[in-house]
DNA sequence: CTTGAATCCATATAATCCCATTGAATGGGG
DNA sequence: CCCCATTCAATGGGATTATATGGATTCAAG
């Protein structure tokens, strides 16, 4: 299981947040020794954030895409790589965003992690509940396909 | 993972900049005992840095190259291996940017490096900043989809 | 000499580490 | 069923270390 539902926490006057302790443990259980994460400007008002892992299919899946394109395979490198940031978690669990993260952001002092599976995002819990409102608006359709499907694969893994 | 995200720093009147803390320490980690980089002028107003092993698969890719079409080859590899130029670190980690460098990148009192994976960019931050724009721009259509193939990647990887 | 480059040193600032405190959740015993 | 220990997550503050940057000194070459 990886990032998974809404967590909120504090942003203090040092620009550290703690970490949501799922996402920590699931963290430490995937990769091993993962004591940091990637974070990178989103393309709203948000932040996005994986581990390594994610960062580097990412950067291979821009890679594939671009094969007899050498250009487009560069500029998607620099729009994945360019932007992000390796920040390591202090004992506590905690991350300090750069200054240039939290405007882009416009953070205060609450902050939401999203869970989004492979990666998460990072807002304001008013944008968090925008996102998540706009969300549930589009997948209507989707989300009882989605759904039936899961009821699916749980059944099929399930002897009983 | 190399070089990553783009870091802002000051060239003073000697011509001296820091190189990024993260990059040096990725530097040290990777070749052994690594005081040097290897800078070259971009095709356009930046220049581009490396580590020796780099430069060596450039050379090596050249000669790969060369086989097809000999003589795109020669140039390439007169523009990287002799137009770059072996800058090495003060105590303080920084370098010094010949005169040909900056003026080629136009570099006044700050820059910014730009990580690119195995290698990177210095440039003016606006420079930078249009970089990361038009990449961005010209990402944008593949993103989605650039992200879907990493979901899978990363599924496929990972038993859950 | 004078110029430029390389090395060394000093310092303000920012990042990092460490520990104390709080509060919520958990898990028994009474 | 309630109360009290225990644990862990979260937070706040202080001390330490690293970093970035400016300046001084030494050295070699023209």
């Amino acid at each position: 299981m990886r990032f998974v539902s809404t967590y909120d926490a504090g942003l203090d006057d040092k620009r550290r947040v703690t970490l949501p302790a799922d996402f920590r443990s699931w963290l430490k259980a995937e990769g091993d020794a993962q004591d940091h994460v990637r974070v990178w400007p989103g393309d709203g008002d948000w932040l996005e954030g994986a581990d390594d892992r994610f960062i580097a299919a990412l950067s291979q899946s821009a890679e594939d895409l671009a094969q007899d394109d050498p250009e487009a395979a560069e500029a998607a490198t620099l729009a994945i790589l360019g932007g992000s940031r390796k920040l390591s978690l202090d004992g506590a669990g905690r991350i300090v965003l750069p200054e240039t993260f939290v405007s882009h952001a416009g953070l205060s002092d609450r902050v939401s992690f999203v869970g989004l599976g492979p990666y998460f995002r990072i807002a304001t819990p008013e944008v968090a509940a925008r996102m998540a409102q706009t969300a549930r608006d589009r997948t209507a359709a989707t989300k009882a396909k989605i759904f039936a499907m899961a009821r699916r694969k749980v059944r099929e893994g399930d002897p009983e």
